[in-house]
DNA sequence: TGCGTTTTAAATCAAACGTTATAAAATCCA
DNA sequence: TGGATTTTATAACGTTTGATTTAAAACGCA
């Protein structure tokens, strides 16, 4: 046995988080990273790795604690209250969101997934369980009537998938109520129920 | 008078972008971008100031000839037609994207605008111009029956908005034909003009 | 107590960063 | 043809980068 850590590791991984969330990949520097974890560099590398290892951890960290965390939460409510919860906290923490860091998913999609493969497999990984949750709550609610099946379920899933996304990009640059309620009202509309056949008024 | 420049402006900004467009701001060296210019980073640096003004003018740039002349070749099409253009082209640029450079106005709304006003401004002003562009789309479309007044003009503007930066994200890492197209099929239905009042069936 | 091991702190590495002198080359106008 | 002026190419500036070395400090176990 040796010296122990001085330090809890997922503590500092939360931490790291914060950092690489606001400012992205290649704007913190090891420098930014160790301060933020207050860490020493050497400590950081000691225990993590290298910079791109910090990154890949936290990204994990992140993933877990915001979406499996939320998607834990609204799974066993009711299918349209769910998809409609989901969409509510997005849109309030869009809003109170004063350092404008968006979501750090989003950001890694667009940052680091495309120029290395592995970050690509987790990316595209977590979008497609995002994908599996609405289809679920789809299926569920087509199969209890609450909501309509004029569209395949798979497709909804798809429109809620990328109106999430758009929510996210939208309130980087554009955080107005206003705008993200009106953006997915007409989409909450596609999920109605089947209106009930009725006759021809007077 | 003195020596002249021996490149053209245009096409050296025009390679500017295609660097930018595919690495980022951040990832982008000076001695990268020079490199991809055809320039000396002094000629660089003479012509345009530092590298974030080479940035803003290649953002420009990509906006003046991706997005107005874009909304330039359909805006004078019938307004559903138009819509259906306006994605059917994104979703093909897309899935025909190799490199993965999504689009460079979504990339600096995320890398580049958070924590730079001037950005978020031009950012922001694309952005409205987008949906200015969707919203008159809409309200002509309503206002010749070809698109149906369920939903408020504003909302479905803001909401076709939406759909579009969630396919140009989600295609960063699933350019998925089924999935891109399936995203914007319950879109495209929710502008379907109004069903014809109906005899209940036998 | 002292050996083995690990973490820490501080200094350091070469390389790359954004930016800028410097001076030769190339043009216009006199 | 000859300054005046601007672009070029080369090279360097000081700083910061990601990463490592060094040695002291802190523990567990014998």
């Amino acid at each position: 046995m040796a010296r122990p850590r001085e330090f809890d590791e997922e503590k500092v991984l939360e931490l790291a988080v914060e950092q690489f969330w606001e400012r992205g990949y290649e704007a913190t520097s090891i420098r930014d990273l160790a301060q933020a974890m207050g860490l020493t560099t050497a400590s950081v590398y000691n225990a993590f790795g290298d910079k791109r290892a910090v990154y890949r951890r936290a990204l994990d960290f992140y993933v877990e604690h915001s979406f499996v965390d939320r998607v834990g939460r609204f799974e066993s409510r009711p299918s349209r209250e769910a998809i409609g919860a989901f969409f509510g906290e997005i849109i309030a923490r869009s809003l109170s969101d004063t350092k404008r860091k968006g979501c750090m998913l989003v950001n890694s999609a667009l940052e680091v997934a495309p120029h290395d493969e592995e970050f690509q497999r987790v990316v595209a990984g977590v979008l497609v369980q995002v994908e599996g949750f609405f289809l679920r709550c789809i299926q569920r609610g087509q199969a209890d009537g609450s909501i309509g099946n004029r569209q395949a379920a798979a497709d909804l899933a798809r429109t809620l998938l990328g109106a999430l996304l758009g929510v996210r990009v939208l309130a980087r640059t554009r955080p107005e109520k206003e705008l993200l309620e009106g953006l997915v009202r007409p989409i909450f509309a596609l999920l109605e129920p089947d209106a009930p056949k009725q006759l021809e008024p007077a």
